[in-house]
DNA sequence: TAGGCCATCTGGTCCT
DNA sequence: AGGACCAGATGGCCTA
């Protein structure tokens, strides 16, 4: 598993890629920060409804106005519109959720469909090298930090006292390390394990 | 103003 | 038959 998914350096949105990158200064951020910054505008913008309801004249498609709708054919093909866009607003709520539990600076702009997808499958392949690197040593504490000096305790909620948990003891399931690793802020963590570097070159898209 | 992103509609295909 | 899924078409909004 790699990350094999990434901007072209040809990609038309380079410099969006390039504005993306700045996401990942290690700033502290909770998995929940990103959920609900960016509001879904556009589907707030227009009601979901049929023709004739409460799509505003601005987005409905020129190019269906005026399509007989009263029939049995009409009223299915309704029918199934509203469908469709219940299942695309599913969706798009499944990538909100995505984009929530993704490291981010608050105050970025909202990843894009593409970008979610993309920057998600880096990160998950970071966070497995992480732990594929602290498993071959033995000790996840070796990777953790060395000294809070790189983040403050303050910032990333990562705590003196805890410092040295043991994550083969009490709670040693890869999950429970998940845990671990995000309590510890996600991109702070992987920066100081990984490097600046490392991350730009696997997180980015 | 061009290009990127997005929501929506639509018809086709597959599945239950 | 009807629903889910998909891809193409279209047009609006936003930004460089």
């Amino acid at each position: 598993m790699s990350p094999t998914i990434s901007c072209e350096p040809g990609d038309p949105r380079t410099s969006r890629g390039r504005a993306a990158l700045s996401r990942f200064s290690p700033t502290a951020r909770s998995p929940a920060d990103g959920a609900g910054d960016a509001p879904q505008d556009a589907f707030l913008r227009t009601t979901p409804s049929v023709f004739g309801g409460g799509v505003s004249s601005a987005k409905r498609p020129k190019h269906t106005a005026g399509r007989e709708r009263s029939g049995p054919r009409g009223r299915r093909r309704v029918k199934a519109n509203d469908r469709e866009r219940h299942r695309m607003h599913n969706l798009n709520s499944a990538l909100d959720a995505l984009r929530s539990i993704l490291p981010a600076l608050p105050d970025d702009a909202k990843l894009t469909k593409i970008e979610t997808l993309r920057f998600a499958h880096n990160y998950i392949w970071a966070l497995t090298e992480t732990l594929r690197m602290a498993d071959q040593h033995g000790h996840l504490a070796d990777y953790l930090p060395g000294s809070p000096s790189s983040v403050s305790s303050a910032e990333s909620g990562y705590s003196a006292a805890s410092d040295d948990f043991d994550p083969r003891s009490s709670h040693s399931s890869v999950r429970e390390l998940n845990c671990q690793i995000f309590a510890r802020g996600e991109s702070y963590y992987l920066a100081s394990v990984c490097g600046e570097d490392y991350l730009r070159n696997t997180l980015h898209y």
